[in-house]
DNA sequence: CAGTATCCGATGCGATACTG
DNA sequence: CAGTATCGCATCGGATACTG
């Protein structure tokens, strides 16, 4: 049997939305995600054909609309207005979540991808350098090809590189995975652990004072704790 | 694979609260069950096996306390302060419901019991008669059994009644278990099924005006439409 | 790249029976 | 009444391969 068979709103809801996944996709959608590879990244351990299901049920419960991409192949997946307001509950489970699921963090949960998507997602965009600058992220305790990335900062793009873009850095961050995740998530202020030495700046003055300001942390950073 | 292996604040609260039943069980103790049988009642048809292990991982994820009951045999089963912040979920999801999902209402959705339960629960005290009195419900379109309960309404206690009490009936509402709960859901105005005869009372005036005024709807009934 | 189709193993969960 | 133990099936979902 599949759904809860009651007519409390509570219930029906959950029939939608309260499947494995389905709110993390959605999440990744209020995030700004639209394609269905954005999507595989956001939520690296769903598999794709998981994911092509949710998306199915996400669009037949009138949540997300599938539309044709003017540019490139395949589709774009919009919220509706259904789908916005689903807003408020992801945000109250993320609330809860800093509040009172977040005993530990495991060496699982660790993900250097998905924390540096986070970051480049997120960044303050005014606070950015202006000229071209080049940063590379060298974070110790990640996977294998997991420790290396760059953000390419330009005037109207950013791109988060996997591979050396190239041409020369102009700031190097050094940290591990471990302690920038913390950072990201609120649980260290960015001050301390660049007083203490966990998060090292190697560049010009200039762009180690700005540091600070671009990087954003997670939105559920401040979130007082019990 | 249990979780979803990402530090991300949302993924960490689904782990724990997005199983299947699990919110429903915390509805029910946010709405004041505490007993086994209860929340069985409230959430008919999750089998009490699976309520057992959700209650389970409820305790240990921190969000319910058991404490043996003084009087009786069993445990209670009470809501900590990281359960009684559920609420504004629960809360969210319902409102969500009611405005997103409520497309159809099918037969099986119809339950005699879980809304006569629910009508029970949140009946407006302080509007009740004074002196005891008893009020029978004739549900028409109910399964078998359930078409016709009783509130018996003393001073300090109100009892839902399966079987006829033996003593007089006050006031007789009939309605069809449908129109009943589109009722309660606020789908129709009661006043509109009184007017319109879909939802009838027998008795003296006296109680017949009284009915709407003690009769509280859904917590999600006057939630604004799409 | 953006998915879809198929397969098969794990597990979730309902049914039933049992206990204090 | 208040649960627990066991069993067996359905389905979920991950892996793999395939398509336009």
């Amino acid at each position: 049997m599949r759904g809860y068979g009651q007519f409390c709103p509570v219930a029906q809801a959950l029939e939608v939305i309260g499947e494995r996944w389905t709110l993390l996709v959605v999440r990744e959608l209020l995030c700004g995600s639209t394609r269905f590879g954005e999507l595989v990244r956001g939520v690296p351990l769903m598999s794709r054909s998981v994911l092509a299901d949710r998306l199915r049920g996400l669009e037949s419960a009138g949540i997300i609309e599938r539309k044709a991409r003017s540019s490139g192949r395949g589709q774009s997946y919009e919220l509706t207005q259904a789908g916005r307001e689903l807003g408020p509950i992801v945000e109250g489970c993320g609330v809860w979540g800093q509040r009172w699921a977040r005993r530990k963090l495991s060496v699982e949960q660790l993900d250097a991808g998905l924390l540096m998507w986070d970051i480049r997602r997120s960044l303050n965009h005014e606070a950015l350098p202006k000229t071209p600058t080049l940063i590379e992220f060298r974070l110790r305790g990640a996977g294998r090809g997991q420790s290396r990335y760059w953000l390419r900062i330009e005037p109207q793009e950013i791109d988060l590189c996997l591979t050396h873009p190239g041409f020369e850095v102009d700031l190097t961050v050094r940290a591990s995975l471990r302690e920038l995740t913390k950072v990201w998530l609120g649980d260290i202020p960015l001050t301390h652990t660049l007083r203490d030495g966990s998060v090292e700046l190697d560049g010009p003055q200039r762009l180690r004072r700005a540091f600070p300001k671009w990087l954003k942390l997670s939105g559920f950073a401040k979130v007082e704790r019990p």
